[in-house]
DNA sequence: TTGTATTAACTAACCAGTCAGTTAGTTCTG
DNA sequence: CAGAACTAACTGACTGGTTAGTTAATACAA
């Protein structure tokens, strides 16, 4: 069996996974290879190194973030609730994301930034045509949100364990953050 | 000079510099001893080996915090710019928390969780007797506390360049904190 | 048969933990 | 109070195992 794209696809595979569980610093590159069912070598002949592979994971799964989750300003609480899906859908990528702040060897986050600055000027807009409110800055509703919506996972700073309880009702939770956020953004209209 | 104490210290200091920076695979023991000044065999007679260095380090820690932060549950705006303060002003801290959940090494942990459900229950307590609103579960309102009060410090998933901006204008943040928080749990009274 | 895919064996560096031994300080004894 | 006996603090050198990355040789497909 020889193909080449499907061994490079295997290794992303096996590699995600490893990069998941023990981040950057802990992957094994041995470990990898055998989950792969390929040979070690393979990976340094498709990628430079071990770095540069979890470079390409974490760049292939953060556009896959910005693809699948719809930006909505005039429905934040819709969006919210999305990342939230999300978010517990992927364990394994919020891990990753864990990973990739706190060994802070990341590079090529410039598609991050943009989006992060597309969100911030489309919620200033929201602002403007009174869509939403004007009672919090633009990067404090986007950040806010984006921290209500990941509080169910590995980004929880006290530890899931915090409140795994409530993820057996994920549905209260889901409503939970559409009502939160809904107070937030439209705090100071139709009230 | 001889004096165990102080060498016990030195070598807790320099572990948690090194523990915050590296996390528990990533440390190095050599490293903590050339910056604690004293040989590394100290280490394993004051300390079983490097996992327990950090769960004693992780345990201390912890205590401090549940010292430092009052728990006011009359005043839970006031309680979410308490915690606030002390992420940002304890950025090691918040590190090792980090390190600490995505580890996965974590033990003795018991103290977190009954710290947790003391919360729990007062701010049932506060929603019984009126003083705070009763829209969210209290499980809900204290996960959307501490991860609220947190999204500006390590533990944000999307990274603290996410919103470093924000920080350079911290009384803002501690304003926009207060009055989110007031949304979220005064909902439903006096409105 | 030519070049690409794949493999096994290897290497150099690193690192947690150990061990045999030394030095500083304290207690006991005559 | 001298100095011997003892204890606790500390040191430097080492080891066994691990790991990222390399090299040279082999299998295969066109």
């Amino acid at each position: 069996m020889r193909n080449a794209e499907a061994t490079r696809e295997r290794i992303l595979e096996a590699a995600m996974a490893e990069f998941s569980a023990f981040g950057i610093q802990g992957a094994r590159v041995d470990r990898i290879a055998e989950n792969a069912g390929i040979n070690k070598n393979m990976i340094y002949i498709y990628f430079k190194n071990k770095q540069t592979l979890f470079n390409t994971i974490l760049q292939k799964q953060l556009t896959r973030v910005y693809k699948e989750i719809d930006f909505t300003p005039e429905d934040l609480p819709g969006f919210a609730v999305r990342v939230f899906d999300f978010a517990v859908n992927n364990p394994e990528l919020m891990r990753l994301l864990a990973w990739s702040n706190i060994e802070q060897h990341a590079e090529g986050l410039s598609e991050r930034d943009d989006a992060h600055s597309m969100k911030v000027i489309s919620i200033t807009e929201a602002q403007n045509s009174g869509l939403i409110g004007k009672a919090f800055p633009p990067s404090f509703i986007l950040t806010t949100i984006m921290t209500l919506a990941t509080s169910w996972t590995i980004a929880n700073p006290f530890g899931l364990a915090f409140d795994s309880a409530s993820l057996n009702n994920v549905q209260a939770l889901r409503d939970g953050i559409a009502k939160a956020v809904g107070l937030i953004v439209y705090a100071g209209i139709e009230a």
